[in-house]
DNA sequence: CGGTCACTTGATCGTCTTCAATACCAGTGG
DNA sequence: CCACTGGTATTGAAGACGATCAAGTGACCG
């Protein structure tokens, strides 16, 4: 773990190395856009960068100067208000895209919640390349449209859902992107606190944790650990997500 | 308002004349990313089209064959639980462009609220186009990144803002893009039932009366129809919107 | 060990929902 | 003109779900 430094810094691009070229978040982003041949001039813009867990490493309404391509860790995406009132509007990880706000700041916070590195393009700079490659800007629009899609899911489930059918969805969610831990194929880790699950649900830590302690009553999960987790019963936590019962 | 059939029809596109050069929403939409020389090959691709008040002209989980951009009339967007729970995402006027969506099926359905036209893409044709006319692609993913921002702006709303605190930013948004009714610059008229604010708002009818009729009683607004109102009080207003009282 | 921190559990409270009644408004027909 | 009607909005009273406040548990660590 050496190397996470207190601070964000700029890796050095170790001389005339291409970072693009090996880079593991390729074929999951939108930089696999662009082909081997081009890939010096993508790598030529991209400055990477890392922050330790826990660094707020983009802030609401600062001047949105950079657009990030995140390539190793995950964070989440998060609005607040004045009081300190939190809402998580998304957890992200390698290969995800973030900074597509057309305004000149950015529209939400993101915060490191395991060490994070990212590709840092200066807005101009990355606008010439779009100009050049738009397959890329395709790939974007994609990403953009999914992106809508699962917000509005989110602003159902915000909107129109208990607490119970968004813990259903949550966990199904999680069971599903989320990667597996041990031996069952439905059993995997929360990398988010309890804190985190309720600022993204729009809910309280206790009726989280009460609401995670109902399900295992229920017998629709088990609770392996704090933040590891099975899914014993898919089928009725879907039909509890979907607001069947 | 001869013309506005009971269902939703195509219109015969005159002959010769071309729908788009004439059309009063492309100044307003994606489609002004299109010069007048090329128009004609927008217009062969869309398909004009009506839905009278009421009609559900998208459904979501139906087949995505089609892109949709609005040229008159207003629309809600919204998603259903299999119990009737409805959220409504986004209310949708002229120039608005619709089915993003990269998934073979709508992720929402759409509802003419006053009888609406709309021109109608084929995914293919318009993705051939877009092939053409890279600053179309360009128009869409800054329309798509501005509706991401909404939309993360609306889960704070829907997740941590109390009743009060909510109408206060609708209603703020609807003084800013609403039309303007009568002399008052900041009367205006919502053109949603109190059941579409409540389901827009996650809240209840009933909720939103009383919380309208308090904000009244404090004499921030003033309710001079069932559909018509006045902004007394901006300033107190949007501290309100922002959680600060 | 004490210490911290995250999570859990319990008891009470408040906001919003639910259920129900009433008011309002436009349209129709006596 | 006025009763009648259907739809929508408002108002009232009771209830429920989740929030708040507070205490207790367990894991990790110096």
């Amino acid at each position: 773990m050496a190397g996470w430094l207190a601070h964000s810094v700029v890796l050095d691009p170790q001389g005339g190395s291409d970072p693009c070229s090996t880079c593991v978040a390729r074929p999951l982003s939108v930089c696999n856009a662009i082909g081997d041949a081009d890939l010096a001039r993508l790598a030529a813009v991209a400055v990477v960068t890392e922050a330790p867990a826990g660094r707020t490493f983009i802030r609401e309404g600062e001047s949105a100067d950079c657009f990030f391509n995140v390539t190793a860790g995950s964070a989440k995406l998060f609005k607040l208000l004045p009081d300190g009132r939190r809402q998580i509007t998304g957890f992200v990880g390698i290969g995800h895209f973030l900074g597509l706000a057309v305004s000149d700041v950015y529209a939400f916070s993101a915060e490191a919640m395991e060490p994070v590195r990212y590709c840092r393009f200066s807005r101009a700079r990355l606008r010439g390349l779009l100009d050049d490659f738009p397959l890329m800007e395709k790939r974007l629009l994609e990403v953009a449209a999914n992106e809508l899609v699962a917000a509005q899911e989110q602003m159902l489930l915000l909107g129109r859902k208990t607490a119970r059918e968004r813990l259903a969805s949550f966990l199904l969610l999680q069971s599903s992107q989320g990667l597996p831990c041990g031996t069952s194929r439905d059993r995997f880790t929360l990398p988010m606190s309890r804190g985190d699950i309720a600022d993204y649900l729009g809910l309280t830590i206790e009726t989280v944790s009460r609401t995670l302690t109902r399900l295992r009553g229920e017998g629709l999960i088990e609770l392996v650990s704090q933040s590891a987790l099975a899914v014993l019963d898919p089928r009725g936590l879907e039909r509890l997500a979907g607001g069947l019962s």
